[in-house]
DNA sequence: CGGTATCCCAATGGATACTG
DNA sequence: CAGTATCCATTGGGATACCG
């Protein structure tokens, strides 16, 4: 079963292939959630419901979910605080805060093409 | 056409909800194969077919959507040359201009993200 | 050359329920 | 509190064919 779902067929979703610097970045943040997760994570670290209540509406398996992958990539770090209930506190890595001037960057093209729309 | 797909219909819930311009400019640059398009246009106007090679495996269809939404936003101007056979040139904007220290942020984040993965 | 028109698939992530 | 576990709807975009 497993070899055969391993077997990847490629004919179809040909994927935008290089693995380029800025790919790698982009796939990053087009995650669904992860700018929000960092914009709340930039001031201080935050406890994962605190995080789950500040973003709204996201549902706690997307925010596991993006916390997993921004930790593999070493932008989060996560700490787990033994005590009655459990705590799990998350903070931006030194790497995590570099992401800081790209957003800045971002939130200021998309003011001006936010003028385009609406 | 982001126009458009703002005022859709959100299936369950509403979903990344706000229209933040991070948003907007993430909306932009998530588009499969948008960065290798606006990286291709840096350097000077392009035609439509020398896109498509340059980029290497982008199907027409894609490479149309991506440089309409990007013409609706403003960020590429499209040219039409009457000649025979026809001639449509693609070229970034002012606006378009001002991504490039964008991208050139994601790709300084991505050399040191992109050592976490392979 | 510079596109449209179809058809269709697989990954993303939303809803909901449950747990140590 | 901080997650897992399921299930499944939506959709981006790849393959292919065709057109003025």
């Amino acid at each position: 079963m497993i070899g055969a779902m391993m077997n990847k067929q490629r004919s179809r979703r040909t994927p935008p292939p290089q693995d380029c610097p800025l790919d790698v970045c982009l796939r990053l943040l087009a995650g669904a959630w992860t700018p929000k997760v960092l914009w709340y994570l930039c001031d201080e670290p935050r406890r994962f419901g605190d995080l789950r209540r500040d973003i709204g509406t996201i549902t706690s398996k997307v925010l596991t979910t993006r916390l997993r992958e921004m930790e593999e990539l070493g932008v989060v770090a996560r700490e787990v605080i033994p005590s009655s209930p459990p705590q799990v506190s998350y903070s931006l890595t030194q790497l995590g805060k570099e992401l800081k001037p790209v957003l800045d960057a971002m939130t200021q093209v998309g003011e001006k093409l936010g003028r385009k729309i609406e």
